[in-house]
RNA sequence: GGGGGAGUGCCCGAGUGGUUAAAGGGGGCGGACUGUAAAUCCGUUGGCGCAGCCUACGUAGGUUCGAAUCCUACCUCCCCCA
């Protein structure tokens, strides 16, 4: 697998630059690079994801886009699963300590990770390490000696730190060592370059320092925009729940992204998919004289993302469902099904509560009272209003139950 | 180590012995409307087959007919001093 640093080193600075927030230093990239075609020796580039949570969403996915970039363009990618630092979890913008995770939920999550990045990077030439392969063997003594690079000041000028403590919020002595841990990776991997978000630069900047204190040519550091959730004010966060998860089927991606305010189309665009810059800025030209509606700007933004996931076919068929569903207040054409036990109900028949508590379309028996009064619940169609409705079981096998506008479930019985 | 303050529902925040399942806002959910899952308006937002009962105001005990409100200990945070 040789590598191909066949662009020059403006067409590299280009593509490396699009989208990113800052190149701290600019000038130290550019040797670096120039280096690297001079040597024909690829750069290694880092990037780290703490698998703390089960699944990924497009946030995330940016930097990952980028790594993907400096592959094309013949540099060797490390992608680094913090299973290690995700026992600590990252401080960065977080306003509480993290739960500890166990050592086994940090796999499952690290696996996943693995599978969602091969959807972006190419993983058979990327680098996939864990950081718990050296951190793991540090002894104390080894720890003090990193952490002697560093100053207390120094690591409680972050703002986030700063900003909890402020605030009166709980700060783990431990939480100290994560930008510290973070900035050993650096060093173990000898990264000449490592990318983030823009919430990652006190980490991505410790690496820099402390290569620089232990002798190593300090790597450059690409900060990222941070992506809003699709309510379109906070990062994107699971937490939030404004989150597009890579996990998310086909409909539920593309119906996130049609709910993205309107202002955001661009960055998305520029971030979440391979679109080119100038095709972007002219379909914002024509959405901004009036010439194009801005649904379907955002229409075309959700085809390429979920493309970019799914494949072009079934992004097609997104936005034909999402026509039909909203456009048209019909009904979707894959629908999940969800299943109940007949022997379960007393003389197989169903109260109308129970039965939404039973497949899940309400957590608890108030909630499905709350969802039958607001007149949000119907079965194939019929607008459900009396509370005490019951109905026999096998009356309900095939049936769709709606909640809301957008939940559809296709009741199953079993026996 | 000493002194002073604080901890309320998903979040912010009012409430200082009874009429408090706890004002108000945010968020969530539902309804109307819409190019849209946007904006706006309306409703709803602890649990329970629910005109009744149960559980809840950092945690654990205590005082009281009665506690989010008073007392004690502990945990966490803030401020001042060392």
């Amino acid at each position: 697998m040789c590598a191909r640093l066949t662009k020059s080193l403006e067409e590299q600075i280009e593509i490396i630059s699009s989208g990113s927030v800052e190149i701290i230093p600019e000038d130290e990239m550019s040797s670096k690079i120039k280096r690297s075609i001079v040597t024909g020796k690829p750069l290694r580039v880092k990037f780290g994801v703490d698998p703390t949570r089960p699944d990924l969403h497009i946030g995330h996915a940016v930097p990952l886009v980028k790594l993907g970039a400096f592959q094309e363009l013949g540099h060797s990618v490390i992608l680094i699963i913090g299973d290690f630092t995700a026992l600590v979890g990252d401080p960065s913008e977080q306003d509480a300590t993290r739960p500890i995770l166990t050592p086994q939920e940090v796999e499952r999550n690290a696996r996943t990770y693995i599978e969602q990045a091969e959807k972006i990077i190419d993983i058979s030439r990327a680098r996939i390490v864990r950081n718990s392969h050296w951190l793991s063997l540090l002894k104390l003594q080894d720890v003090l000696n990193i952490a002697s690079k560093f100053t207390v000041a120094r690591i409680l000028e972050r703002d986030d730190f700063s900003k909890r403590y402020r605030e009166g919020k709980p700060l783990g002595l431990h939480e100290f060592l994560y930008p510290v841990m973070q900035a050993y990776d650096s060093v173990v991997l000898e990264a000449d370059i490592e990318i983030g978000g823009t919430d990652q630069k006190f980490n991505l900047l410790a690496g820099r320092n402390l290569q620089r204190a232990m002798g190593q040519d300090p790597q450059c550091v690409i900060t990222l925009p941070l992506l809003e959730g699709t309510d379109g004010v906070w990062k994107m966060s699971k937490s939030l729940g404004n989150d597009i998860s890579l996990s998310d089927s086909s409909d539920e991606m593309f119906g996130k992204l049609m709910s993205i305010p309107d202002e955001l189309i661009w960055k998305y665009m520029s971030l979440s998919t391979r679109m080119k810059p100038d095709e972007i800025s002219s379909i914002r030209k024509e959405v901004e004289d009036g010439k194009k509606n801005p649904r379907d700007a955002k229409e075309r933004l959700a085809v390429e993302v979920v493309g970019f996931y799914h494949g072009t076919d079934e992004a097609k068929k997104a936005a034909e469902n999402f026509s039909k569903v909203f456009r048209e207040g019909g009904v979707p054409e894959k629908i999940p099904v969800a299943r109940i036990e007949a022997n379960r109900f007393e003389k197989r028949k169903v109260w109308i509560v129970e039965l939404l508590v039973s497949l899940k379309v309400a957590s608890t028996n108030g909630e499905a009272r709350r969802l039958i009064e607001g007149g949000g619940i119907s079965l194939d169609g019929r607008k459900i209003v009396n509370i005490e409705e019951e109905m026999p079981v096998e009356e309900l096998d095939g049936k769709i139950l709606k909640k809301g506008r957008r939940t559809f479930i296709r009741i199953e019985v079993i026996e």
